[in-house]
DNA sequence: AATTGTTGAAAGTCAAAGATAGTCAAAGTC
DNA sequence: GACTTTGACTATCTTTGACTTTCAACAATT
């Protein structure tokens, strides 16, 4: 399993126990042996706005980061994405956000289970270059009717 | 005998056990002293949906190829008409086959819903001539994860 | 007391390097 | 002729590290 990931899965436990959640961006480095700016890639990758988390944080000593939960209604949340995601969207983005929605338990495992499946790579056999604009354009039209 | 067929053959032993499995690609074909790409042929041409597999990867560090196996026996009527569908398939043919399928009680509404969006015209934005056959990719695929 | 450096302790940025997998067409084999 | 094998090139995701920015505390200056 990828470091990331590892990291992301720890912060998600955090937040299981906790609305909002402050860490020490070197410690948690220290913790995982890492460099500390892999901290910041797990963050921008996994707890962005549109995943459903605001961040904030603070430089110099006794600095730290703040992960806090947002919660928005569903509806108003899908919404946001929606009106967020360009033309164009990376596999990879997709299943951070299926994997977001089912911790908040705002789809079923039914319904990932789908979406993962029609906006696979493998799954969209048209010419690369097409593919992440088709990707957002079935991502965006699932999205709306789950609403 | 051939490598692509052993290849398979391994893979298959490995899909005895368990009905999902995980390889790394590049592993793989230094195993079997293959150049890697030969393994994305093996999986194209042997482990796709009309063979009763799913199969899906990622790149990167820690990437990997997971195949999963469908369990026929639960499932002639599905892998039937899978077979039967060629590499491409019209909108209307697949709301024919999904107005069965609910008549049927094979899917519930909500993943009738979901596939109609998902392989409908305005939602498939790539030229014409990819429609059809990005269709039938995307209804096989869901199908055999239906199973 | 208020203001202005100074310093060290955080966090941020960004691009390069690393690690995988995918594609496609040419060459080979049966 | 159909299927298989090979390899050069591409795409994508992660990890790393050098460099930058910001902040708090403290010291020096007025």
């Amino acid at each position: 399993m990828r470091l990331s990931d590892v990291i992301e899965e720890f912060l998600k436990e955090l937040l299981n126990e906790e609305d909002m959640i402050e860490i020490k961006r070197n410690e948690l480095a220290e913790r995982f042996n890492c460099v500390p700016s892999q901290i910041n890639y797990v963050i921008s990758t996994r707890f962005n706005p549109n995943h459903g988390y605001y961040v904030e944080s603070k430089r110099g000593g006794g600095g730290n980061i703040k992960i806090k939960k947002v919660n928005i209604t569903k509806s108003d949340y899908f919404m946001h994405i929606i009106n967020n995601i360009g033309d164009k969207i990376t596999m990879n983005e997709v299943n951070i956000f299926l994997n977001n929605f089912l911790m908040q338990n705002l789809i079923t495992e039914e319904q990932a289970k789908i979406m993962k499946i029609v906006t696979s790579d493998n799954v969209l056999n048209v010419p690369p270059q097409y593919k992440d604009a088709l990707r957002a354009s079935i991502f965006k039209n699932v999205l709306i009717n789950l609403i």
